[in-house]
Formats: structure tokens, sequence, C-alpha cells
DNA sequence: TGATGGATTACA
DNA sequence: GTAATCCATCAA
């Protein structure tokens, strides 16, 4: 049992402020996104049952989930649930704070605050594709390690809307980012709620 | 705003 | 087999 066991929506706020290393670059999450299991999240991978692709989500937690997604891009997950039951957590955005030139190699022409701001672009600064999918990110000798839980002010935390759900899901607030961090991506930082008979100009 | 890119999955 | 979808990014 660790720290990362727990239901999806519990275990994203604890994730931000805590440092994922992997291939020589340590960054700081501040930005996730929480996933649950079969038919109760549409916006869920696994939400149609287990599949190939999608069965590392129903492995135990704190393995990586490493998803291939628009024929060029990785995104990376950290598994929450107990054997069985898919849940996870995208890694959406951090803060690079140490392998910095490394970091910056890997994303050319990137300022330093984009390097790791976006999933895709979070993997890209560390190297991670799908040669660590199922990793376990707290055994120290494996090449993809998240570090302790951090503590930080909870008035800093934020919860919104995920990013490309939609239906009955997108009302959901299981994105949850640490309120004035520049490294948060940039979709809506901040979605009002929309207050019904408010109609477009 | 639009092009891109490949795997994955649901169907027939 | 074929078609629709997908947790995005970059260039303009």
């Amino acid at each position: 049992m660790s720290w990362l066991a727990g239901a999806a929506h519990e275990v994203g706020p604890h994730l931000l402020g805590a440092r994922l290393s992997a291939h020589g670059v340590t960054v700081r999450l501040t930005e996730v996104e929480a996933y649950a299991g079969v038919g109760e999240d549409p916006g869920s991978h696994a939400h149609r049952g287990r599949t190939p692709r999608t069965g590392v989500m129903f492995g135990r937690a704190g393995l990586a989930y490493l998803s291939f997604t628009y024929g060029m891009h990785w995104c990376a997950n950290v598994v929450t649930g107990p054997e069985g039951v898919a849940a996870a957590v995208l890694l959406r955005a951090g803060e690079v704070v140490e392998g910095l030139d490394l970091a910056r190699t890997r994303r050319p022409g990137a300022t330093d605050r984009d390097l790791a701001r976006g999933p895709a672009r979070l993997c890209r600064a560390l190297a991670l594709d799908g040669s660590a999918l199922g990793v376990d990110l707290l055994d120290s000798a494996s090449p993809v390690r998240l570090g302790p839980p951090a503590p930080y002010d909870e008035e800093r935390l934020r919860a919104g809307p995920r990013v490309g759900v939609r239906g009955d899901g997108a009302s959901t607030p299981w994105r949850f980012w640490l309120e004035g961090e520049p490294t948060v991506s940039p979709y809506r930082a901040a979605p009002p709620p929309r207050t019904p008979g408010a109609s477009h100009p």
C-alpha cells in the first residue's frame, strides 16, 4: 500500500508538487487530471473495459501508464487503483527543476516555462515513451521515479473540468492544478462556472 | 485556425 | 477488413 493508492480524484491533488525523475531530468508536478474506470468515466481510456492498450491501467497503484496519442505524442499517467480496477492520474504539466540543460536539448526552441507545460511536452522533456510502460514509479531502480508527496499551501489548489472530455463527464472537476504556477498548461486556466441563462454576446 | 500523424477500437 | 476517434503540438 502506497500513498499512490486510492481513488484517482483523491490521489490527484497529492501528486501536485511531487517530483518526477526520468533520464536525467526532474520535474515538479503542477497540473494533473484524474480518470476513473469501467463505466464510471466516459473520458477514461478504460471506460469501455480492459483492452490490450489499457491493460496497465488495471494494474496495481504506482505503475506508470504511457499512452501514445495523435500519432506523435506520449502522455504519462500514474495508476492509482488496486489490481483489477482501472484508475489513473494523467500528468499534464510540471516545472523542470533538475537537468535543465538536458531538457532544453530535448525541446529545441521552447522557453524554460514551456519545457514541460503540457502532457506530451512533459514526456518529451523527460524522454518518456512506451519503454516506461508498466514500470514501478516508487522503485528506486526504475528508470522513472516519483518522489514523496510534497506539502503545499492548500489555498493554491484549484480544480476544474478536464481537457478533451465531453458529455456528462465534462462537468466533473477532476483537473487539479496549483494556482499561480506559470507552468500550468494554457487551456482555460480558470473556467468560470457557466450560469444558466447567460448566453453568448 | 489548420495540418499533422499513427495507433487503437468499434463495427460489419 | 474499414471508419471514426484520440488525455496534442506547432506553425501561421
